[in-house]
DNA sequence: TGTACATCAGTGAACGCGCGTTCACTGATGTAC
DNA sequence: TGTACATCAGTGAACGCGCGTTCACTGATGTAC
């Protein structure tokens, strides 16, 4: 999108692939998404994605692997940007947590989607390693929230007891049901609107509903 | 399972291909579903799969309608011995909202899924029958929860305002992500501890979380 | 009770296509001396 | 600056397999008279 690009051929023709397979895996899954088709979209012949990915497989890999380290490093950036932003954690979570919804909406072909939970329903296509990378990839959000929900609760002693991984998993949970859900109704901004719940929700396990 | 059990050969047979096929398709998708492996399993030819079945969509289409069927009478059953057991209302939601969890994740194979959510990332496969039934699935699961909030917001006038459906479609977008995340972690009460956090939700919207 | 016919629930063989994968080869670019 | 060689980024042709689908046929069961 920005920044540095891949600017050697190689490496050009490569996230070409990527792109394509990402858009495509995200429309009709992974089985249905044929190298063949992806090939003719990024102009070279199928020998020329066999030079750049082993097999079918690895094309998922690599994708995963890209697709992690972007929302890792973007998951990031937003929490710090919204940390700088917000003296009170719980604000600065509530932000982030906005600034992320935006984030997934904004997907590549308009159409929302995870690779993680596309995948999630291709088992028995993928090895060890892909379930892995899969599994590696939640977990990695989850630590992420569940640390921003740690320094709230240090603010804002919750008044019930309360589960702080399950309220990061919560956070998970929402968007990728949101993100199936808006998917089937088409429906654009069903994830930020399930994503307001939430906050609401979190609001009222901190400081309470009434505010 | 129960009751009334399709009793003549054909509909065994046919029973038998949609049992495989639900099992198969929340496991792997729809696209890698082969039709060779149900019938193999079945213990038929694949001539006889076009006996029961014009082609593959209609299989999924079939299966689905089963599926929604079966969600639509097990959903309302839930909720109506739920008001039977509770005079409050609330109290019949949330132990309505337990009980679906219960049973969602009691399905086929022992690992949790959802047709429609394993469906949706496969679009492009699907004509548009078959999206219109997944919508539908999920226009009655909204409906029917929007009914229970409806009958609690009359006994407890919720203190801010709240969108009644996108409540509603929480239930649905909390189960479905739940289902995905507990897939991938395989943890099978991952389901029920996020149904925990909404229903704990609920009671903070319309009594306030500190009971 | 027996016969004629219709429907049910399939079988068996064949089809063509598209898929993932392999392999020997190649032209362009980069590096060493 | 020129030549020799290596690496990069592919091409082109072929492969075999499995897939969804078709079609002519069939044995068992049900129904009418």
């Amino acid at each position: 999108m920005s920044g540095l690009k891949a600017h050697t051929k190689g490496e050009r023709t490569r996230t070409a692939l990527l792109n394509l397979a990402e858009t495509a895996i995200l429309e009709k899954g992974y089985a249905a998404t044929s190298i063949e088709e992806l090939v003719a979209a990024a102009g070279v012949t199928k020998s020329g994605f066999f030079y750049h990915f082993a097999d079918k497989v690895d094309l998922a890999k690599a994708l995963l692997r890209r697709d992690s380290a972007a929302i890792e490093t973007g998951l990031t950036e937003i929490f710090e940007a919204a940390a700088a932003a917000h003296a009170d954690p719980l604000d600065a979570l509530l932000e982030g947590l906005a600034q992320s919804a935006f984030a997934a909406a904004a997907s590549p072909s308009s159409r929302p989607g995870c690779l993680s939970a596309a995948l999630s329903y291709q088992d028995a296509l993928m090895d060890d390693e892909l379930r892995a990378l899969v599994r590696e990839g939640l977990g990695f959000r989850r630590r992420i929230y569940r640390a921003q929900l740690e320094k709230v609760a240090e603010t804002y002693p919750p008044r019930a007891t309360v589960d702080l991984d399950a309220l990061a998993d919560m956070a998970i949970a929402v968007s990728q049901g949101a993100i199936i859900v808006g998917r089937v109704h088409e429906s654009a901004d069903f994830v930020h609107a399930q994503i307001a719940l939430y906050r609401a929700y979190l609001r009222g396990v901190f400081v309470g509903l009434a505010r």
